[in-house]
DNA sequence: CTGTTAGCGCATTCAG
DNA sequence: CTGAATGCGCTAACAG
């Protein structure tokens, strides 16, 4: 086998007794080629090993169709889910998705968006790290299409898709105060997070609604640790009927500092966690979430993506996508 | 501002008054040009928001500086770790990484591996799902480097990383016999796995030099549920004193199980995991393990990679990472 | 359908 | 350092 490594489609052309042009039609416009050529060009590029060259057809066509995703930390779920999402919806439409991990470091988020940017990728989806933008500002500037996953506000020159954070603290509260819980603790860690922050906006509506009773307590983080010395706290210290964390291992955190402290989770206190992380179900009390939508937060990401692709002039729009409680033991104390 | 969308290395060139080859060099050569020009050309470049195309680049190289990694399954914190050591290791040598996620799909991943051939990525890591590696080893005969990272063989004419399985079975083994246990169950799900198959191996090697006694049992799948399931089984119909499991979900659905037949764990039987699951350190009995080292597979992945593109005929070579064995509650009764 | 060609943006080379 | 020229592999557009 002493074929060239990288055949050309020259080569591919000459072995198949064809033009380039008709090679380059059976890969890119298959409809225009007649069966029976179509077959000899296909036989030729198998014998021969053709690959064809992304980076020249790139620089033609001025783009690729390839899309980016920057993702602020590939060890959360949520973006995994909402990775999943996007490529799903890139793939019916003829697109692949490559993905960066921006591990939770600003810049190296702006290095990637850049990256994607000099490989003029079709365009960029960003679920982005607390700070600036301006990498991604500064590509759009020169059109470089662009779509922000989960971003802590919303920005009117750009599609966004978010998630309806305030609904979610909002279904958490209004979910315990339905069991009947009157004095409720949430327990933020973090409240410069915008989610953390909006989320306790729906809780104090439906609190203030119902005309029950709400503490806000500061947790270390959002670990099983940080759950168990806030709950050890706050369950010596008062009397609580249910606790609103802002993650599931926090929530597992509290329901192990009351039985701890002989408390029985659901039957003494409730405790509702945020996320639906996989084990939260499969925890010893399974635990009552609130869950993100990714997978349908990564579709919807990749739908105005391509829609902008379509027409780059499009009105911008924010989607914003609603969360949903997951009932379990943990608040169900007839179950 | 009415400058192009796009401006090219000449429009640079033009601004600062200088050669377009000098802006080339200032782009990838600065030490060639004086610091006076260097700083016009960089001004311009700033004014002018331009930003090189790598397209072009990668045309003219035949290569570009863009490593591909196709990963079986983001969902799984071993791999992303690897994705997160590889990227350190990359971005050391002025690499950067993009990532494919096959999600447990074969044909998903052949299609990526093609595409970053078709990208001309300078080369490419792949933890592949089980099934035949038909694209890399067509990638392969076109000179694609390529490095396989936890693959369920070896292959001699490719680079790869493996952990030693057999030896993370060991490590488990001996460690329960040495907190004395003697009668030992493996609770081996899916040992058409040939990682849990490996394992045995190492366990059955400890177990027999202690002249000690183990039971293989067969589980449904990897999860807390089936932990509980065969945890009920195995512990009501026998005497155990030790329980191995090839995931830390197992290892707590067996912790569940027995507390509900009134065992206590530690102290009437050990329950070791596998993987080092970031929840096993914080269940309500934090699980002994054994951990791979993710991080270090991907480093390493990554300098087989840039040794092969440096010397692309260099001699191919598998390089085995050991596991390591934690300790924590689940198997220490004295602590 | 064929055969030919221009040009995408850049790196590289060469003489000056 | 300049200035000019070449070619990477492909697409698209042309006339036949």
């Amino acid at each position: 086998m002493t074929r060239p490594a990288n055949p050309r489609i020259q080569d591919v052309a000459r072995r198949a007794g064809v033009a380039t042009g008709t090679v380059s039609n059976v890969l890119n416009n298959p409809h225009k080629v007649a069966e029976s050529t179509r077959v000899r060009v296909e036989q030729a590029i198998d014998e021969l090993g053709f690959v064809r060259n992304n980076a020249a057809r790139t620089l033609v066509s001025g783009r690729s169709d390839t899309v980016g995703m920057v993702v602020i930390d590939l060890g959360n779920s949520l973006f995994v889910d909402i990775a999943r999402g996007a490529e799903a919806a890139a793939a019916a439409a003829g697109f692949h998705l490559w993905i960066a991990n921006a591990d939770l470091d600003h810049p190296k988020q702006e290095t990637y968006v850049g990256r994607f940017e000099e490989a003029r990728v079709a365009g960029v989806i960003l679920a982005p790290v607390d700070g600036p933008l301006d990498a991604l500002r500064a590509a759009r500037r020169r059109r470089l299409p662009a779509i922000l996953v989960n971003a802590p506000d919303s920005h009117p020159d750009l599609c966004c898709v978010m998630v309806d954070e305030e609904q979610g603290g909002f279904l958490a509260a209004q979910h315990v105060l339905d069991q009947g819980a009157r004095r409720l603790v949430y327990l933020a860690a973090h409240l410069g997070l915008s989610a953390i922050a909006r989320r306790r906006r729906g809780i104090e509506r439906a609190v203030a609604a119902a005309g029950a009773d709400l503490e806000i307590v500061r947790a270390k983080d959002l670990s099983i640790v940080s759950g168990q010395e806030s709950g050890r706290r706050i369950l010596s210290e008062s009397a609580v009927d249910a606790v609103i964390c802002p993650s599931d291992p926090l929530a597992i955190g509290v329901i192990q500092a009351a039985a701890g402290l002989g408390l029985s989770v659901p039957d003494d206190l409730l405790v509702i966690g945020y996320d639906d992380n996989h084990f939260a179900a499969e925890s010893r009390v399974p635990v009552s979430t609130v869950s993100q939508p990714g997978r349908e937060m990564g579709r919807t990401a990749m739908g105005l993506l391509l829609e902008e692709l379509r027409d780059p002039d499009h009105v911008h729009r924010t989607v914003v996508t609603q969360p949903e409680l997951i009932i379990r033991q943990s608040t169900t104390p007839l179950a």
